[in-house]
RNA sequence: GGACUCGUGGCUCAGCCUGGAUAGAGCAAGCGGCUUCGAACCGCUAGGUCGAGGGUUCAAAUCCCUUCGAGCCCUCCA
């Protein structure tokens, strides 16, 4: 406990104080005032204002006195402002102990949400025929920090990958190699998946929007892809694996791991759909049209005016949408799991092994990947889809809000990036679209990035080896990145400009990096091992204590983040904390100080800050470089 | 036509869930600050009827209703 220490010391006396002037027991509100209005504050006269008969005004002061009278630890003095709020001030050397000295923990901003229990977090899930886009960007870097947010929840996470390897984009590539002569080799050393995305796969719709007849092969490709025992599907698994591959050293490089790879193929051939199947006419959940527009197909009644959902078609396939339910349920643990578990070759950078699901390899000892609540991050635009699943998963699990669809608004490209791909679009932003090859790759941004910071660096470090400033830049760029994808809520559109992107100031990570620099600068030139055996009493400077508040609010962002779902929440404190620290960067000199003391006191001070940034940025699986 | 999301200074956003005290940031604009704890920074100035209308309330950017604008979904596509 931190800040919140002394928000449960005055919400205790508080509720004592009402209860000795024999008033109703009501919940008030007791939190982190405003600037400028002491440290907390409650709203608690106003809400008592009805039944006391009195101005807000007058009941604040009533309380103010009655707790000038209470055992209290923490606060210093009340407030009865005007306004009809209670404000309180903080016995700052008490509550400056009890913060930095917490600070200095490993598990400083732990919070006990999960209870170590289980938590499934699904992301990333692309189609394995082309490089990672800047939109999937948002949605492996959403799932990545989430995952890890809701592991400092105390939650035992399992983060999959759901490895779509069966569906008619990979039929597509297929076709390209086998039908139109493409060669399984790129050309000049490109990476194989951006060849398949921006050569075979965009090269190849293009060719059927030309020739209609081609269609008959398409379609008999992607029969004979998930038939599973044909030719073709054991090409397309070489090709499926080959772009995957790809496609997760862009996410390593992005500090992102996972601990398990669905493979969609697998599930098909598991037979997981026949049992659901079975289950979802047991349980009347699904009927056979015998008539209309759907008939002969096995559907899901729509809600209300919405239209029936078909599961099943006429000819006796599944739909796309029905490929997700046994899956659904297979990580809800509601079936009996019929995988076997392979570790896939990987380095990842959580140094965590990576298994793959398998239906034939036994040599391994089991593994269990699911869990009483799952996270699915899919962008909001399959919200009606996810929606059916939530239901159909309420149905078949008792436990409420079990399944979770996090949605996200998707990545649009500026009208001036959607120019430079070739497409004009009159002013206003553009859909990626990795069928028509309008989008910009995930490896491209990093590149350009990382080639700007290390411009950037040499500039200020002509002293430096290529190998510190490559590891800076890799740090900076990453960084930059997986912010800009995190900072704003999760129904914002996010509109990428090339160029806007490329910035290294203001909101962005590259200053909240560089106020860790600052700080590790301090400590480096100070010559003295930082220590909590100080006089807290000291630091009276407002910047000073500003920071000490900011630090001590880490656990109250860390929960709010975990129980909302909601990573920008992390990113605004990592920017809060990083001004708080640059106004007491420039209001203070800690090196300067005569007095010895004082200056242990603020070293104390900064390192507190450096350890709470580097676990927050953490979070945001950013990196905080001493040197940049 | 139906469902969902968004609408806050020139631009990009925070605050809305859980109503209260002066609506906060960043970018862009103007001005100022490096003989060093690093200027990828800091300070100052200017800029807002919180899309519009109504309702609830002692109190509404925040809750409710209506409406306008933008986006997105509503295939036996995936």
């Amino acid at each position: 406990m931190t800040f919140q220490t002394i928000i449960d010391e005055i919400q205790s006396n508080l509720k004592k104080i009402i209860h000795d002037l024999s008033l109703s027991d009501i919940s008030f509100s007791v939190d982190v005032a405003k600037p400028g209005f002491g440290d907390v504050s409650s709203n608690i006269a106003f809400l008592l204002a009805k039944e006391m008969k009195k101005s807000p005004k007058e009941i604040t002061q009533i309380l103010s006195d009655a707790y000038s009278k209470c055992d209290s630890v923490l606060v210093l003095k009340t407030e009865a402002h005007p306004s009809g709020y209670l404000n309180f001030f903080a016995n700052w050397t008490k509550l400056s102990k009890l913060i930095l000295s917490q600070s200095y923990l490993d598990t400083f901003g732990d919070v006990n949400i999960g209870n170590n229990s289980n938590i499934v977090v699904e992301h990333t899930s692309v189609n394995p025929n082309k490089a990672l886009h800047i939109g999937h960007i948002r949605n492996i870097v959403v799932g990545d920090t989430i995952s890890r947010i809701l592991t400092k929840a105390n939650y035992k996470v399992n983060v999959l990958n759901y490895i779509d390897d069966s569906g008619l984009q990979v039929a597509d590539i297929i076709v390209g190699f086998k039908h139109f002569g493409f060669d399984e080799e790129p050309p000049n050393g490109k990476k194989f998946d951006h060849y398949c995305g921006d050569d075979v796969y965009v090269k190849t719709t293009q060719k059927y929007e030309l020739d209609s007849s081609l269609e008959e092969i398409r379609k008999n490709t992607l029969k004979e892809l998930e038939d599973g025992d044909s030719e073709t599907a054991a090409f397309g698994d070489i090709i499926t694996r080959k772009v995957l591959s790809g496609q997760l050293q862009t996410c390593w490089n992005l500090n992102v791991s996972y601990d398990c790879l669905n493979f969609e193929s697998q599930i098909i051939r598991s037979g997981l759909w026949s049992k659901i199947f079975k289950k979802l006419k047991e349980m009347d959940l699904i009927e056979f049209e015998n008539q209309g527009k759907n008939a002969q197909c096995w559907v899901i009644r729509g809600d209300g005016k919405e239209e029936d959902k078909v599961i099943v078609r006429s000819n006796g396939t599944a739909t796309y949408i029905a490929k997700d339910i046994p899956y659904a349920a297979w990580k809800l643990g509601l079936l009996d799991d019929p995988f076997y578990y392979q570790k896939y070759d990987a380095h990842q950078p959580n140094c965590k092994n990576l298994w793959q699901t398998s239906l034939t390899d036994e040599s391994n000892t089991p593994q269990n990947f699911t869990a009483q609540k799952v996270v699915t991050v899919i962008d909001s635009r399959q919200e009606r889809l996810q929606k059916i699943i939530t239901t159909l998963m309420e149905k078949f699990n008792s436990t409420p809000n079990s399944y979770v669809h996090l949605g996200y608004e998707s990545v649009t490209l500026s009208s001036d990036t959607a120019k430079t791909l070739g497409l004009e679009t009159d002013g206003k932003q553009a859909q990626m679209s990795g069928r028509k090859g309008l989008y910009v790759s995930a490896d491209s941004v990093c590149e350009l990035l990382k080639q700007k910071i290390i411009e950037e660096t040499k500039k200020r470090h002509s002293e430096m080896s290529d190998a510190e400033i490559d590891k800076i830049a890799q740090s900076v760029s990453i960084g930059t990145l997986r912010y800009e994808m995190i900072k704003q809520d999760l129904d914002k559109i996010i509109t990428f400009d090339l160029a806007k992107s490329l910035s290294l100031e203001g909101d962005t990570a590259p200053y909240i990096q560089y106020a860790y620099a600052r700080a590790s600068r301090i400590l480096e030139k100070s010559g003295i091992k930082p220590n909590i055996d100080v006089d807290f009493s000291l630091l009276q400077e407002k910047s000073e204590l500003d920071l000490v508040k900011t630090i001590g609010l880490f656990n109250l962002q860390v929960r709010d983040a975990a129980n909302n779902f909601a990573p920008k929440v992390v990113a605004r404190y990592c920017h809060d904390l990083a001004v708080s620290f640059n106004s007491f960067y420039e209001h203070v000199k800690v090196l300067d100080s005569d007095n010895d003391a004082l200056k242990s006191a603020r070293i104390c001070l900064v390192n507190s800050f450096n350890l709470t940034l580097e676990k927050a940025l953490d979070l945001l699986g950013i990196s905080a470089p001493n040197k940049m």
